[in-house]
DNA sequence: CTTATTTACGAAACCGTTTTCGTGTGATGT
DNA sequence: ACATCACACGAAAACGGTTTCGTAAATAAG
């Protein structure tokens, strides 16, 4: 026979109920029974049943953290906040990669709908025109909390870094080094921290009397063989861009590749600056200026987020954006 | 009321038991009673409620990955290839992290005595003594599969990386370069990956007539002063080593940083190789000679087991070693 | 035409907890 | 002495599926 309340309860001549009670420190259930029930139970090493509490309760104890992929060092260092502050709040983390498909997306956050887990936190993939599966969770009472990659038509918290100002701040930066044009290497067309990323950049440009249409913007994905092809042609033309912001870590990479292979001089030849959270950006040939997102922080933040409204009798998250900035660190790259 | 089998059952004047089996496809119920079930279930957007059936069947479709950290670039790679298996097969993935602290991981490790999931992909911590922990689990019919990090007392299936050979394989490049002091930069004293490794490292030595005491091995931790002071205090000896092999891409890392701080260059002062997962060893400054770990295979393999012997009707997993070979990519920090 | 067998479905037990609702006992108040 | 009430516990009904077993009707076999 398995080690259940049952046998407890038989054991020590209780009531099933009896015993739930005490393990849950019940005031009904006198300070003498609950010693002998908590004895016991770890004298017979007794685990609850996760699946029949979580039946009875309608609650799993599980978030669900769905990104794009987990290569890239934003979504590691994320990762690891989350599941910080998941575990010491007694939460267990499922991962789920989308691969940037929305296909799987949808099919994955559908599997939420009936109570997989508590509660949701996502990076959107970028290609999502619509998004009655994450609706549709608020509707079926999962709450929801976007980080980085968010989605402003829901009605729920968002925790962002301050994407609009960096942008502004990476274009700055190359214009104050010297820079005369410069290309923005976007990732997809439709990403939320990519278009305002791209705001300010552009903001900047116009402040400083840049004409836009001879800063182009290159709409890259995640194939890596059509990223370089793009990279090259475009520090090949003949007026070639002298600086560049890569709206992400990946794109960035890429372009040092391109720029060893046609044998460009960074900086002399091509300024670059990009959003990164790589660790070792410092020891990058030359080192690369960055903008450095706070990833651990924003994971922490978001799992905290959700965590406080799943403990909480109203469930309600309030539409809001927590904006946990980001930092400029000035390396060789842009020297 | 809730959209459960007994509200489907009510509308379609059915039992229960009938809907359930069609649901199940069961051979018991008829084509055409099928065909309503599935209709009407489509229709009013039925899904079942995992926990009701995680404790009937005493299954739960979830299986567990056990890491020190995901900082490394070669568990996110990990993670990648084992939430790819297991999406595949339907199985979902939840993440925990040791910090390599072995009381979180027995802790981690005891609450899926249970059955909360149905079976366990883990990478130890260094400091792990005792086994209890992880061979209670065999004992409870939870399957075990070890990876990268592992256990060879237990009886389960392991996947690795060939290390003894590149271990070897390290020393040796670096003599060929001619090197004539090499330090192994080990992390922790009781990984097996580091031993095996560094057996490798010192056959090589031995059979080159190298005198082993003349070649430092430093144990190194997850602290990065510590480390840095380590690894400074040696490079700066009046005889330091000429070679370093890194076990590990952290201490590898580390060493770059140190050379920079004391101005030692790479690799004329010094060449270093380390076993790296790192996509970018090509674009640091100098590039890194690396031994790349199949990471994104070891983990799907790994999972693929787990798997495999979770669908099988006897699910004991034999007790082998499964080796994925890495592969050692010479650059410019040991030219 | 009777008997054996398949087919298609229903009733009910069960998985292990939680929770509601009693109920008997002793203490308290008047 | 009698009503009142807190206290400590038990019986039983959930939670939403799965599975075993039983059975009526339909079909096949003799």
């Amino acid at each position: 026979m398995n080690i259940t309340i049952k046998k407890i309860a038989e054991d020590l001549q209780l009531a099933v109920s009896t015993v739930s009670k005490a393990l849950r420190d019940s005031h009904e259930i006198s300070a003498a029974t609950k010693a002998r029930v908590f004895a016991y139970a770890a004298e017979i090493d007794y685990m609850p049943n996760p699946y029949a509490s979580s039946l009875k309760r309608g609650r799993s104890g599980n978030i669900a953290v769905v990104l794009p992929e987990v290569a890239d060092s934003f979504f590691s260092a994320a990762i690891n906040g989350i599941e910080e502050v998941a575990q010491a709040q007694g939460y267990h983390v499922m991962v789920y990669l989308t691969h940037e498909n929305v296909k799987t997306e949808q099919a994955i956050v559908r599997d939420f709908w009936n109570g997989r887990v508590d509660g949701v936190l996502i990076s959107i993939t970028s290609d999502a025109k619509d998004y009655n599966h994450l609706s549709e969770l608020a509707t079926r009472n999962v709450p929801l909390v976007f980080f980085d990659r968010i989605c402003e038509d829901l009605n729920t918290t968002s925790v962002v870094t301050n994407d609009q100002e960096c942008g502004y701040n990476a274009a700055r930066h190359l214009i104050h080094r010297g820079c005369k044009k410069i290309a923005f290497l976007a990732l997809f067309d439709d990403l939320s921290i990519v278009r305002k990323r791209l705001n300010g950049f552009q903001q900047a440009l116009r402040e400083y009397n840049f004409d836009l249409q001879q800063n182009p913007i290159l709409y890259l994905t995640n194939d890596e063989r059509f990223n370089k092809e793009q990279i090259r042609n475009i520090l090949e033309s003949k007026d070639r861009p002298d600086g560049i912001v890569g709206s992400v870590e990946k794109v960035v990479m890429q372009t040092y590749d391109v720029c060893r292979e046609i044998r460009l001089s960074i900086p002399n030849d091509i300024r670059i600056i990009g959003f990164s959270h790589l660790q070792i950006a410092h020891l990058l040939n030359p080192s690369l200026t960055t903008i450095t997102q706070p990833a651990f922080e924003m994971g922490k933040m978001a799992a905290s987020i959700l965590i406080k409204s799943l403990t909480k009798k109203s469930s309600m998250i309030r539409k809001e954006q927590i904006m946990i900035p980001s930092v400029l660190i000035e390396r060789d790259s842009t020297k």
